[in-house]
DNA sequence: GAACCGTGGCA
DNA sequence: TTGCCAAGGTT
């Protein structure tokens, strides 16, 4: 039995039944694939029914506003995704009539598709023989064959897509495609890897030493950031400005600007603004004209590089014309899923409305 | 290549 | 608490 038939068999008995393997509509495979970037698939499963239950078509989507698209996107994170995704199924319907193109160089083209998306794609919906490597292949794939180089260095990655190519020649690829990921996922893991139930535990070369495979790539430490945050109230509503910032760009948030750390402004004498004063420069960046009150209170968010320290203000006496990029809204609303926002701002609105 | 982009779950 | 990191892509 070749690797490539215990893989499958293995899959056949083994996959769990997620709601997007119930179809083969290449549209709603690319949005589950871009959902899933970095995003665990318990955590997906209700955006992906929401969001092809909103937007069933290329055109459907392709006919929405980006507003639309964040309020549905809203919460899930890596927020560029959504907007990528939107552009790229726009084309889809302006090229190609709305037909994902089987082409794997068209759909590489596509903004928001790389070479994981184009190959998931390719191999899921239209069973072309593409190799995939995520973060499950590359960490079965390294054990297997026992890869010692770092990952994200050019000859591990050149490697790991050589043998995920190879895999991926032969019948049903887009069912090995994912026998690859779902082995990684449940049984191929991170931490105390569960090799005994592993189809292909006698061809592994890693199976020794996987617990210290693969070997991670360095990361940068996260970046220490403290922000000024302004919960603007007027009559029960609270006023949103639309991001322009790569971070949680297209969504409605309070105005912020970012301040001095408390140390830092000691040391480094005036690096930055003091609090209160990044405070009303928020509002004055957005055209708000308010009485800058107390502050409600502080919180931490943590990103992946970021670990942002968040002074919330309030302010009253609002005066402020609302345009496409300032308006107010009734708190109520942000229950609903409709508007684009971050946690973040779910967090801040918390503190600043009550 | 490195840095950047969110959020949540887990040990 | 802290660090890791999950179906990546763009700049």
């Amino acid at each position: 039995m070749t690797i490539r038939q215990a893989l499958l068999d293995w899959y056949d008995a083994n996959q769990r039944d997620l709601p997007w393997r119930h179809t083969r509509d290449p549209y709603a495979i690319w949005v589950s694939e871009v959902m899933l970037q970095q995003t665990r698939v318990e955590t997906v499963i209700p955006y992906w029914e929401r969001f092809l239950a909103r937007f069933p078509t290329p055109a459907a989507l392709a006919a929405a506003t980006e507003d639309e698209v964040l309020g549905l996107w809203s919460g899930l994170g890596y927020y560029r995704r959504a907007r990528l995704l939107h552009r790229g199924v726009r084309e889809v319907v302006a090229r190609y009539g709305g037909e994902v193109p089987e082409d794997r160089d068209a759909r590489l083209a596509l903004p928001g598709v790389g070479k994981y998306t184009a190959g998931a794609i390719g191999s899921i919906a239209f069973d072309r023989a593409e190799p995939i490597v995520d973060g499950n292949v590359a960490r079965v794939l390294s054990r297997v064959h026992r890869i010692e180089t770092p990952l994200g260095v050019a000859q591990t990655e050149q490697r790991l897509w050589e043998e995920a190519a190879a895999l991926a020649e032969g019948p049903r690829p887009g069912a090995l495609n994912q026998a690859l990921m779902e082995l990684g996922a449940t049984v191929c893991t991170p931490r105390a890897p569960r090799c005994e139930a592993c189809p292909v535990r006698s061809a592994c070369a890693g199976r020794d030493v996987a617990e210290r495979l693969p070997v991670p790539r360095k990361k940068a430490a996260p970046k220490e950031v403290s922000v000024a945050a302004v919960v603007v109230r007027s009559g029960g509503r609270v006023w949103l400005a639309r991001g322009q910032s790569a971070l949680y760009g297209g969504l409605w948030s309070v105005p912020m600007c970012e301040h001095a750390p408390a140390q830092a402004s000691l040391l480094e004498r005036h690096e930055g603004l003091p609090a209160d004063e990044a405070a009303r420069s928020a509002l004055a960046e957005v055209g708000i004209v308010a009485r800058l009150g107390a502050v409600a209170g502080e919180l931490e968010h943590v990103l992946t590089h970021r670990r942002m320290r968040v002074r919330v203000y309030r302010a009253s006496h609002a005066r402020a014309e609302a345009h496409e990029s300032l308006r107010s809204v009734d708190p109520s609303e942000l229950e609903e899923g409709e508007i684009g926002v971050s946690k973040l701002t779910r967090r801040i609105l918390a503190i600043g409305v009550s």
